[in-house]
DNA sequence: GTCTATATTTTGATAGAC
DNA sequence: GTCTATCAAAATATAGAC
């Protein structure tokens, strides 16, 4: 049952006015290179807001300014585009997962955790979402490979927090519970915070700041010892 | 932008062996009427694992038992249908909500609202998640009375919050912040414990105590003054 | 590589017999 | 009220000209 704990680790929330997660690069390589990203790009968002089933192929293409029939040319069926999108962000989850390293210690470890995934969350926000989206309907469309490498990453995250916890650097809870919770905080405060992308980069650096330390100081002082 | 919060309160997780909300109830009354429970309750479940998109009417009609036309005729729409799902939990968020309340205890008034919640999520879980997934996709779905009502109930938790922090009571965080937490935790840990769905009765009962334990002392050592 | 036109399948919804 | 048969719309995917 251990293994099922992954899946529990999703939370996510409502769209927002049309903005991709990487700013249109205007590399005049072979012509089709600039289109796939276009289209992952806007897939990315269109995955996000509406879900798989909801996105349609159609709009992607209009969105891109491309006719339908290329989408299909370039990623062969909706399937795989959508599994392309989740591939773009499932290596930084591993690496984020991997910050939890019996041989740091346990406060910095966790605050770099919360960074780093509320850093994904700021690069790729789109794609972040339809992972976790994906995460939370059972990963079924993840590709086996990623599935088995990221239940290893959350077991060994979860070992790790035990094993801190038997050396009385952290409070003896549920391991598994804390991590759903740090999860579940860094993602909903994305989530919450998703709605002011409109606004000027300051503001949301200040956000971004602000939210690591809110999130850090509640886990951290729930669940620190001494 | 507040108003934009309770789009933000809501997580999700993946899909577990067929069981429905509640027990099947066979009493014998008009025809129909227990088939409208019926196929309510399956909807449910359908839209609850695959989302309003994926989810069609020939499946919820197929594990009903019943005749695709006959969905149609009770409930003339899937719009319709997905409405009277999320209109079979509504009520329960609002008052879960009405908890926070300037007059408790900030320790008791937290502690209960956090039980309420996994009370709905334990009572109906599938049209519980099928709440949070709605709200999650910015809540197009969901009539408009009901949310406005919950824009109130929410403002009115955080303005409470408020108010326990100005009189010291709590320490002075991001009210918008820690309820997100608060909501986003809750919600995680249920869907961390749908997977053990199948297991006893007194098996899911002690799970349930555990959390409400673990998720109170957890927030509340985060966030208690003193 | 790019695009127009089309085939195939699926789904929501309805018509109409019983 | 209940159900069979069907319609109309939409979406994925492909065929084939350029």
């Amino acid at each position: 049952m251990e293994h099922m704990l992954y899946q529990a680790l999703a939370c996510t929330a409502g769209d927002s006015p049309y903005e991709c997660d990487t700013p249109a690069q205007k590399k005049p390589n072979e012509p089709g290179r600039r289109n796939r990203a276009l289209i992952l790009r806007v897939a990315a968002k269109s995955f996000a807001c509406k879900g798989f089933a909801a996105a349609t192929l159609s709009e992607i293409a209009e969105l891109s300014g491309l006719p339908k029939a290329n989408v299909n040319y370039y990623f062969h069926s909706k399937e795989n585009l959508y599994q392309q999108v989740l591939d773009s962000v499932a290596q930084r989850y591993l690496d984020a997962f991997a910050l939890l390293n019996p041989e740091n210690p346990p406060p910095q470890a966790m605050e770099q955790l919360i960074r780093a995934k509320l850093e994904i969350i700021r690069k790729q926000p789109w794609a972040a979402r339809v992972f976790v989206t994906e995460m939370m309907h059972g990963a079924r469309r993840l590709p086996a490979a990623h599935a088995i490498r990221l239940q290893n990453a959350i077991e060994q995250g979860v070992a790790c927090l035990e094993q801190w916890m038997a050396h009385g650097q952290l409070v003896a809870v549920d391991a598994r519970h804390l991590l759903i919770s740090v999860w579940a905080t860094t993602q909903a405060y994305a989530n919450a915070g998703a709605h002011l992308r409109a606004e000027k980069r300051t503001r949301r650096n200040e956000e971004h700041q602000e939210a690591v330390a809110h999130i850090t100081r509640l886990v951290l002082r729930g669940v620190l010892a001494g």
